[in-house]
DNA sequence: TGACGTTTATG
DNA sequence: ATAAACGTC
């Protein structure tokens, strides 16, 4: 066969190498790739080889695939298409430059230790070949080299970081999508690694499908995000500071899974709140609009922590708890997964997260505080858990968040505040309402004993036992914090 | 972005 | 007698 041009044209093309920013507006990659005249290559590179680039967990997967498929229907909306390839980024990256003759390659920074190395490489290889290669920030408000403490080192403590923040300046104003994307619509084809089609990757489940709950309560990709979050604009932002920790109230944004593959950008969410809060007129807007920025404060906080510490997901933050003297127990962990350690709010949040991918970020607080404290099973555990089951499984966010519940992290909730899950139950859903939502066998049951099922007069035989007693559990956690010394 | 046992204030 | 307030984990 004659050799053919793999991407004919005579004209050197602009590459847009996609990852954690699956969408068009706001993507500074894509719009210097749409400034700079050229035709533009959208490319995504599947990468489970590079050292030290952490497997999706199969939720993510699946969410990863959705969103690809709707980037490659935007593209061909626009006459164009995604090229999706397989293999090391840092090998694959360069080959396809040089195939396709491109000027330049663009794309949206990441900030986790493996990524930068893969991103770095991929960089000097380009400039080896004389290809310019240029990043932007399309992924943070403010990236971690930018906010540091008056002595210069970075940030441990949230509150002041956020101060630290907003003193930083206003996050900058989100990108339209390009009017003009002169898009590549040719087959792809490379000399050197062979493209592949999205359902090659297999990010899907096959058998068994268990992905039904997801394709249920989500729509992944851009489109979905935009939905999502005029939805909560719409519904919920005015209420947000009174109603966040309400599980059975489905008050909080829900663009986590979004933010996770960049589906949307912080950016948009901080300008769409801002314009949402003006437009209204009840009192506490501005309360319900600094409650919900202060969120994603903590997403920036946690991007922050693993720039700086890149073991996050594998460390504790403070090494005094590497002497922590966590349990094994199979049987116990195997309950809380399956939701059936005998407490209603925590076995609800785990059957949500089995069922869709995703845990109410108060009910995420309490199963946490359950494993580490009442089974003393070490947090990373937990971590690889909800890394595998949650659609947003973020490598920032998740582990922070278990190091923080754990007491382990850099600014983190004392070892000695033990969640009572039957009290923070009572508290945060006090009908009932969303512990019912996922427990079957709490049907009929008064509001006055959902909470503690195992109560003489409760009148619920079929539900599990508790695993451990809250007095005796508390007081085991306790006196392995004090052995920390 | 807790819980809990104890003390103190108020009637 | 009950509820704030307080100290400790």
């Amino acid at each position: 066969m004659a050799a053919e041009t793999p991407f004919p044209g005579s004209e050197r093309p602009v590459i847009v190498w996609l990852r954690d920013d699956l969408r068009l507006s706001d993507n500074p990659a894509l719009t210097a790739a749409a400034n700079c005249g050229r035709r533009i290559i959208c490319v995504f590179v599947h990468d489970e080889e590079s050292e030290g680039l952490r497997p999706l967990g199969g939720a993510a997967r699946w969410w990863l695939h959705g969103a690809l498929q709707e980037v490659d229907n935007a593209l061909r909306a626009r006459g164009g298409r995604l090229c999706v390839y397989r293999g090391v980024a840092s090998a694959v990256m360069p080959q396809l430059a040089a195939d396709s003759k491109a000027a330049a390659v663009y794309w949206n920074r990441r900030y986790g230790a493996g990524e930068r190395r893969v991103d770095e490489a991929v960089k000097t290889a380009l400039k080896t070949q004389g290809i310019e290669a240029k990043s932007f920030n399309g992924h943070l408000l403010y990236e971690p080299w930018s906010i540091k403490t008056k002595s210069g080192t970075p940030f441990r403590v949230f509150s002041a970081f956020w101060r630290a923040a907003h003193e930083a300046g206003e996050a900058s104003q989100p990108l339209d999508v390009p009017s003009r994307l002169n898009l590549f619509h040719g087959p792809c084809r490379q000399a050197s690694t062979p493209r592949v089609e999205l359902a090659d990757l297999a990010l899907e489940p096959s058998s068994p499908d268990w992905a039904g709950g997801l394709r249920s309560n989500w729509r992944p990709g851009e489109a979905g995000a935009l939905a999502q979050l005029e939805f909560f604009l719409e519904e919920h932002l005015n209420e947000y500071a009174d109603l966040r920790d309400f599980p059975g109230r489905l008050a909080t944004s829900r663009l986590s899974p979004y933010l996770r593959f960049g589906n949307i950008s912080p950016r948009q969410l901080w300008h769409a709140a801002e314009a949402a809060a003006n437009a209204a007129t009840n009192p506490g807007v501005h309360r319900n609009l600094e409650k919900f920025r202060s969120e994603l404060g903590w997403r920036e906080f946690s991007y922050h922590l693993l720039y700086y510490n890149p073991e996050i997901s594998s460390q504790n933050l403070q090494t005094r708890f590497d002497g922590m003297p966590w349990r094994t127990d199979a049987d116990a962990i195997r309950a809380w997964q399956l939701g059936k350690t005998g407490y209603p709010i925590v076995d609800a949040g785990m059957r949500e997260l089995w069922t869709t991918g995703w845990m109410h970020n108060r009910v995420r607080m309490v199963v946490a505080s359950f494993l580490v404290k009442h089974l003393l099973i070490d947090w990373r555990q937990g971590e690889a858990w909800f890394w595998d089951t949650l659609v947003d499984a973020d490598p920032a966010n998740n582990a922070a968040s278990w190091q923080w519940v754990a007491g382990s992290g850099a600014d983190a909730a004392p070892y000695f505040r033990v969640f009572n899950p039957v009290l923070q139950g009572e508290k945060f859903d006090p009908d009932g309402r969303y512990v019912k939502r996922w427990l079957p066998e709490l049907d009929g049951v008064s509001s006055s004993v959902v909470h503690r099922p195992w109560q003489r007069g409760s009148k619920v035989e079929v539900y599990p036992e508790r695993i451990v007693e809250h007095d005796f559990a508390r007081q085991r956690a306790l006196d392995a914090f004090k052995g920390l010394g």
